[in-house]
DNA sequence: GCCAACGTTGGC
DNA sequence: GCCAACGTTGGC
């Protein structure tokens, strides 16, 4: 489909892992608090894809996920909380990657040095251009 | 365990 | 509205 969006998602494998994502099928990606992120987050469309990072341990992106469920009010939010709004999406596991990703591999990359994970590393949820998209599923061992 | 980056908070 | 202090995240 023409037009199709590609994003990064990170999770601390503490909190949430890419097993679990699997073993669970869809998903609802809960608890951005960030509002760049969650402009993100209600950017995507149903049928974009997302590369699945493990933050703090692995380091690496381990996955591909699909969007399955467009922005819809955050489920986890209290209810009394003064930001007020913020959204999730659903996600379900795609495919694995062959060959997991690492940050130090993407960092020694000249071609990844501008790669939101590496110059944003705080955002939890960032958008990928299709040639980095290409590259990364490439050295991830899968087909794009 | 430390430190850098960055968002948020609160005093003014 | 500015800016310093503080808390959180995430890499090392």
């Amino acid at each position: 489909m023409a037009g199709r969006s590609h994003w990064l998602v990170k999770s601390e494998p503490d909190a949430f892992s890419w097993d679990q994502q699997v073993a669970n099928g869809i998903e609802p990606w809960t608890g951005v608090r960030n509002h760049m992120a969650k402009a993100n987050l209600k950017a995507m469309k149903k049928g974009d894809r997302a590369f699945f990072y493990h933050s703090n341990i692995g380091k690496e992106i381990v996955g591909v996920v699909e969007v399955v469920r467009e922005a819809y009010p955050d489920p986890t939010v209290a209810p009394d909380d003064p930001k007020g709004e913020w959204v999730c999406v659903d996600m379900k596991a795609l495919m694995p990657f062959k060959t997991p990703v690492t940050l130090a591999a993407i960092k020694a990359d000249p071609e990844l040095a501008d790669v939101a994970l590496v110059r944003m590393s705080r955002l939890s949820v960032m958008p990928i251009t299709p040639e980095h998209w290409t590259k990364l599923c490439k050295m991830g061992g899968i087909k794009a």
